[in-house]
DNA sequence: TGTAAGATATATAGTTACTATATAGTCAAG
DNA sequence: CTTGACTATATAGTAACTATATATCTTACA
């Protein structure tokens, strides 16, 4: 009958270093009941055969899907080239969901280093008019005057909506002010938070910020003193010839992600203008 | 001023809440040093800020790539835009890595679930000529009359480069003995093993084999009885006026993955024939 | 004003999937 | 027959939570 190579029984270290695991995991996967030795001798030293390899791949193939030890266990012990299957269609779909997650996770990411890399390259101490395109922002709902109460529940159903439906885009959330508020001194009365939608591929409705100029100031420092950067944006609008339009926008640059005090952060303020003459 | 919305402070339970995790992660977060509320009272109670937030779902992302607390932790202590950015470019790599890895496991289910539903509809009793296109296959070292020491270092090699040149395509580790040793009746006597390569992209060199007629046949049991089943074949051989050209494949249709017994496994065996009379 | 519900806090133990360490028994070579 | 390399078990440590027990604090209502 020739050698019997694959008769061969493996040791607890040969198995291991044939699996590229510590010799530790495969006696504790004995001892779970998730991978038992094919012998066992009298003297409780443990042989795997070769074909226990293909057994072990496949727990790391489930592993690597996220399925736990016990799962996969439990799989293992109603063995059927049926369950198999069925297991095998259910990972395929969780594989599926983990590319997406993925592809949403490297958007964020490229956003991420975009926004950072442009914003090196910033002058904060400058006030000017910037022509910006059409853009569409993903809109909490209305928070004008709401009470703490009231902003809690808006602001958790806003992130919520943005994670459930996807919308988170990598991009800070801005927060709308409409001229009212902004002239009557209110700077940090809100009526709107959203996110800016890059791709606004969905069927859902979005807010259209529409093609045209903007003042554009940045305010270093914590929020209470935004008031000062305001003002010396409104000089520059009158100044200008401008008048401002409806919505204010405002968006964090530098935020506790980059920078440890208060007094370092940096807000964008975008004021909607058109010429007075116009 | 206007009403403060922004300046309101969350507690644990608000802030968990507007998280998505629980609460006593936050706390665990604060104890390790890695994310801390912005306030804490003279009763121990924890306050956290809105711009909190947009640090925690960093704190995610990274932890979605694969980043450690402690890892993290160390960036968060070191902040600046020119870090975060370096960051953020490394956790790209690491997202293609991730999504190429993905890409591999997908392949690898999707050829199990087509294995498992060909072998399904099979009848293992049946000998027949099927004919084959042509195939590339992925070799080890040659393993003929290897002895223990040595088959355990050539599979282990084999497995190795399986995994470090991605390989690994979800199809079974076959076996490919040669004509002399089949005839010799060392039916276990393997001259290499081998992976079939469906998508021989690659420059590496592969084994072809060529394109022809097959006896194929099915062994169950053990594989102690499998001169049986080759005895059966080699009848059939002759029975059909045909010849062994060099090589026969073996590989395991079903094994300890989906059976609990080995005498439930089932070895295809294909044994490369030409007609006698050519 | 008192009290009870519901929140907060700390401290500790449990979970998963290992990983490391300590101690003791076993095997193979010289 | 001993030495070195292996095996075993048992136990503790790790990461990143998660649950539980106990105590304190806040708030809403009678």
């Amino acid at each position: 009958m020739g050698n019997e190579q694959n008769d061969k029984l493996f040791t607890t270290g040969e198995f291991a270093k044939l699996c590229k695991v510590n010799k530790q995991t495969l006696i504790y996967y004995d001892q779970i009941g998730l991978l038992s030795p094919a012998v066992k001798n009298d003297k409780g030293y443990r042989f795997y055969t070769v074909y226990q390899y293909e057994f072990f791949s496949v727990i790391e193939l489930l592993k690597d899907v996220g399925m736990s030890l016990k799962n996969i266990r439990q799989f293992m012990n109603n063995k059927s080239p049926e369950n198999f299957l069925s297991l095998m269609n259910e990972q395929l779909k969780q594989v599926e969901r983990k590319k997406q997650e993925l592809e949403i996770i490297e958007q964020i990411i490229k956003k991420k280093i975009d926004l950072t890399t442009t914003a090196l390259a910033l002058d904060f101490s400058k006030i000017e008019v910037v022509h910006y395109p059409e853009s569409h922002l993903y809109l909490s709902n209305n928070i004008q005057d709401c009470n703490e109460q009231d902003f809690f529940k808006e602001i958790s159903d806003f992130i919520d909506i943005l994670h459930r439906s996807k919308l988170d885009t990598g991009y800070p959330i801005g927060s709308i002010t409409n001229k009212q508020q902004v002239l009557a001194g209110n700077y940090t009365n809100y009526t709107y938070l959203y996110m800016k939608q890059p791709n606004p591929i969905e069927q859902r409705q979005y807010f259209h910020v529409d093609e045209g100029d903007f003042v554009v100031g940045y305010h270093v420092g914590s929020e209470e003193k935004i008031a000062d950067t305001y003002e010396k944006m409104l000089a520059f609008i009158d100044a200008q010839q401008l008048t401002m339009r409806h919505y204010i926008y405002e968006e964090y640059i530098y935020d506790a992600v980059v920078k440890d005090y208060e007094k370092e952060y940096v807000t964008k303020i975008m004021i909607e203008v058109e010429s007075k003459n116009v």
